[in-house]
DNA sequence: AAAGCTATTAGGGCATGGTA
DNA sequence: TACCATGCCCTAATAGCTTT
């Protein structure tokens, strides 16, 4: 309350208790607070310390870096042994054959992020039509239990190369999200819906996307940055993310397939990414990786000779690799 | 006189740790 | 295992002060 402005004693109890007699305590732990050089007293006002002030919302709304893990099959295998949940971020691509068949055992998930997963099977495409529509993917995200449902994207990263024009992309895109929008509202859950910004080759194209989607009336708290994750360009990544960070300021951005070591450039612009560089590492080289705090790397380590691991093992000691590093970055975050 | 402020006290709830 | 003492924190109540 004192941040939105200086109070008194009284407007300070009347708020927090809604009653007078909670004044005595109130004004005991005003001076607690004085005390300890918090707040001070102005004739009848109490005010918040300067410095207090400024770092006042990192205490309250403590910016953390969410990561949602991502992965299948035999992925989905070390996720689910593992001994605490953790955010997952579903591709719904992977439950499609025809129709959707409802994936069991999630239990492993505190929340769970429903995507297009349109990267992984794009070669279904017809043409530029998902083969389902976006109410049988709501449907499905609902069905499963999603706290969060990504529009319908197009990945242009991949279809422009293929000969997909831009700003088609970009307005089927927008058209897919303004259908999902729409059925959710219906539903009750436009809360839940994520629209993705799309673009290929230069930020200008990520904001027009965002300048379409509120040319529809969408408006969202948390925004999808989809197309990133097969560039190499980390200074793509880079201004990408901070041209759509300051254009929305006070909304939360989650990043889709973000590259590790561009996610050392952007953490303090995004509020969440998912990776599945876990997966590939175990299985690529038997590597498993170490994050290095002070340089903010991770060091790649195999086993020495006569050694093995077996994959799994080597996949649950990597998540735990990405939790510390996801950990550290947070520390940075709040610095 | 009324409103605002300060200091003190009593007692409930709860965790801890000792004892029978 | 049951019981009790202790200390801590919290809240309510209130006496008595100062300011408006």
């Amino acid at each position: 309350m004192l941040a939105e402005g200086p109070k008194t004693t009284k407007q300070l109890s009347l708020g927090l208790k809604g009653r007078p007699s909670g004044y005595a305590q109130i004004y005991s732990y005003l001076r607690l607070l004085q005390d300890c050089r918090l707040i001070y007293k102005k004739g009848k006002l109490w005010y918040i310390e300067d410095d207090v002030k400024k770092i006042l919302p990192s205490i309250l709304d403590p910016k953390t870096l969410k990561l949602y893990l991502a992965g299948t099959s035999t992925a989905l295998k070390v996720l689910q042994s593992l001994p605490f949940q953790f955010p997952y971020l579903l591709s719904a691509g992977h439950y499609w054959n025809g129709k959707f068949r409802l994936p069991r055992e999630l239990k492993f998930a505190s929340e769970i992020f429903v995507d297009s997963g349109a990267q992984q099977f794009y070669r279904y495409f017809n043409g530029l039509d998902y083969p389902y529509s976006a109410i049988e993917y709501v449907d499905f995200a609902v069905n499963l239990g999603a706290n969060l449902i990504a529009t319908l994207d197009l990945p242009l990263d991949i279809l422009t190369p293929r000969g997909l024009d831009v700003k088609a992309g970009l307005k089927k895109t927008v058209d897919y999200g303004v259908n999902i929008y729409e059925y959710a509202e219906k539903l009750g859950i436009s809360n839940k819906v994520v629209p993705v910004l799309q673009g290929f080759d230069d930020a200008s194209q990520w904001l027009e996307c965002l300048d379409l989607y509120k040319d529809h009336g969408i408006q969202s708290d948390i925004w999808g940055i989809g197309s990133l994750c097969m560039t190499k360009s980390i200074k793509l990544v880079s201004s990408v993310i901070q041209q759509l960070r300051n254009e929305l300021e006070e909304k939360k951005l989650h990043v889709f397939g973000l590259a590790l070591n561009a996610l050392k450039k952007v953490f303090k612009f995004i509020d969440s990414f998912d990776t599945s560089a876990w997966v590939y590492w175990a299985k690529m080289d038997g590597a498993v990786f170490v994050w290095d705090p002070l340089r903010k790397r991770f060091i790649q380590l195999q086993a020495r000779d006569g050694k093995r691991y077996d994959t799994l093992s080597l996949m649950r000691i990597n998540i735990q690799a990405i939790f510390s590093m996801v950990e550290d970055l947070n520390i940075c975050k709040n610095a």
